[in-house]
DNA sequence: GTAGTTGCAAACGATTTGCAATGTC
DNA sequence: GACATTGCAAATCGTTTGCAACTAC
């Protein structure tokens, strides 16, 4: 019993592959090969990934998708909160997995760019602290360290 | 006595033009008209500036002055650490200043956009436990709490 | 069948660069 | 006088958009 109404219903197995395609019905838009392809070759990666790796990974299962078309699902993704952009000095931008992964802040090289993910549970009491002293409720934050990596600092 | 040769090597009364001049002659570039009143300009904002606020006031003083100048101008004081560079999602940057000016995080509210400054030195030491452990020298760091203050709570 | 989607190429906008004339040291 | 700098226009680079053919629903 209860057998083929217990995914969705639940909220417990959704997956992004779900989560996505509920906000692709949502919002009237399509289920493509193509979309399917670049969420599934986003998620293969670790961390941060640009949009030149990406396409290049793209290319090399399927050299006819367009980059305009990894750009535009990008774009989707960000807005259905699976994705998140950063931007670099470079002028280029970077995409980072944000469903179900523990917030985390940066620690980013300013020579090479190298990005190393970190958390401090007592700074983010401390945050917590500062909000409430100003009397915020606290929705979320950010924090970057910038620096210079070992390997850089030798140059 | 000692009275000519005070300024510079006493390192007491320098300010941004004498360090941008002095940066100058080190690396055996000149001191022309247009970068004296760019760093004159840029030092009339407060706070944030982006290229197009600048190039405009600039133009106001003179509209002869190009944007190529403007952008390498940009270039060399970011270089000598009067400027801090930042990078936005809208492709564009904005320069904030950086010298004699004292560091500060921010509190903003996600509905007003009110924002407050605030500093928390225990968060700071954390900050340089956490770049000592992955082996970075710190350089600066941005942390921004986002948050929903009193009053718009309230709605 | 109707709308959304794709790949392509052209367009875009911010930033950079080559160059001849000019200015600083 | 040598060499850096300027303004201009053209080039560059990442990203976006218009469009005709195509595809999901």
């Amino acid at each position: 019993m209860d057998f083929d109404n217990n995914n969705l219903s639940q909220n417990k197995m959704l997956n992004e592959f779900d989560i996505f395609k509920d906000f692709l019905q949502q919002k009237n838009l399509r289920w493509t090969p193509q979309r399917k392809m670049i969420l599934e070759i986003f998620l293969s990666f670790d961390g941060h990934v640009d949009i030149e790796s990406l396409h290049q990974k793209i290319q090399e299962q399927d050299p006819s998708l367009g980059i305009a078309t990894l750009y535009r699902t990008l774009k989707i993704l960000v807005d259905c909160e699976l994705v998140e952009a950063h931007s670099f000095h470079d002028g280029k931008k970077s995409y980072e997995r944000k469903f179900r992964v523990q917030h985390h802040d940066h620690l980013i090289c300013t020579q090479c760019e190298k990005t190393i993910e970190f958390e401090h549970a007592l700074i983010e009491k401390y945050q917590i602290e500062i909000c409430e002293e100003y009397g915020f409720t606290l929705k979320s934050h950010k924090m970057e360290l910038m620096g210079v990596c070992e390997n850089c600092r030798k140059e």
